[in-house]
DNA sequence: TTACATGCAAAGCATTTGCAGATAA
DNA sequence: TTATCTGCAAATGCTTTGCATGTAA
């Protein structure tokens, strides 16, 4: 059922998220409504398919992880959100749709978004007919001590 | 059994990662001398450990999948070499002990050396406090057509 | 009605671990 | 000798897939 909220906010991610569903013939099944209200009403996330699942859960709705994993590569190919490979065992997703890079502190298994501005790239050996189609920079800090002496 | 080359260059990488093993008290054996010469005599190289693996074959020689992983996170740890991971399912090892950044080329599953020179950050959210270890900047860049319509 | 979605369990895959046997010092 | 190392196979943990069932249009 619609709120007040998206009724008079018709530009909102949600709203906008489903457009992009319905302009692809994707159905906006209950399980996908579930997850775009999570990504989308809350401001912007970094979150994993684990996360989720249990937020999810929390609202005392179920949605397997297969769909919750098949949905997130889904909306991540629609361009509604961007896949971050913080480790090899964990990807998060990111909402924030603006440009904008990544800083992840691998101590505290952290992500903060960077402003572009922040960064300048000046990255002469891209060959210049590879026309990009999407830029990630992820900044990885390290606060751990050495284990090892010199 | 040492040759001319490592005799009358006793600053090569092979003989400084040697060095640090037995500063460490790690024993130089059979197997880690293998890895470290594949690592560290033949120039700059971003090598996955399957692919390690597969060059101890071609020299007829065996050395299991466990061990060459074991001895890559250890290297990484007395900082011979630096983990890079790409994606979620792999992970390269970087012998160039310059300071630099990498370009991934998704497309191609390449990885680019940048110098630290051509990339600015300028990251006031990092607090001043968290005293940095070490900052590895991954810029990923994908070449790919988008896949559905806007 | 029917093409598309979902959920479950099983499969996949890179990496790690436990442990018995091997090896360096 | 003995602490450390290696190799195998099994375990892990995230993610994907096959397939039967369910559902939107």
């Amino acid at each position: 059922m619609l709120d007040h909220n998206k009724i008079y906010n018709p530009l909102s991610n949600f709203n906008k998220a489903i457009n992009k569903l319905s302009a692809n013939g994707i159905r906006p099944t209950k399980q996908r409504m579930i997850l775009a209200k999570l990504l989308f009403e809350k401001g912007k996330r970094h979150i994993s398919a684990e996360d989720l699942f249990d937020e999810v859960r929390e609202e005392d709705r179920k949605i397997s992880l297969a769909t919750i994993y098949n949905t997130l590569k889904q909306f991540t190919s629609l361009g509604l959100i961007r896949e971050i490979v913080v480790d090899q065992n964990k990807s998060l997703y990111c909402t924030n749709k603006e440009s904008h890079y990544h800083l992840y502190i691998e101590d505290e298994n952290k992500v903060i978004d960077i402003p572009t501005k922040n960064i300048d790239l000046n990255i002469p050996s891209i060959p210049a007919c590879l026309k990009l189609h999407d830029v990630d920079v992820i900044v990885r800090i390290r606060t751990l001590k050495e284990k090892y002496k010199n």
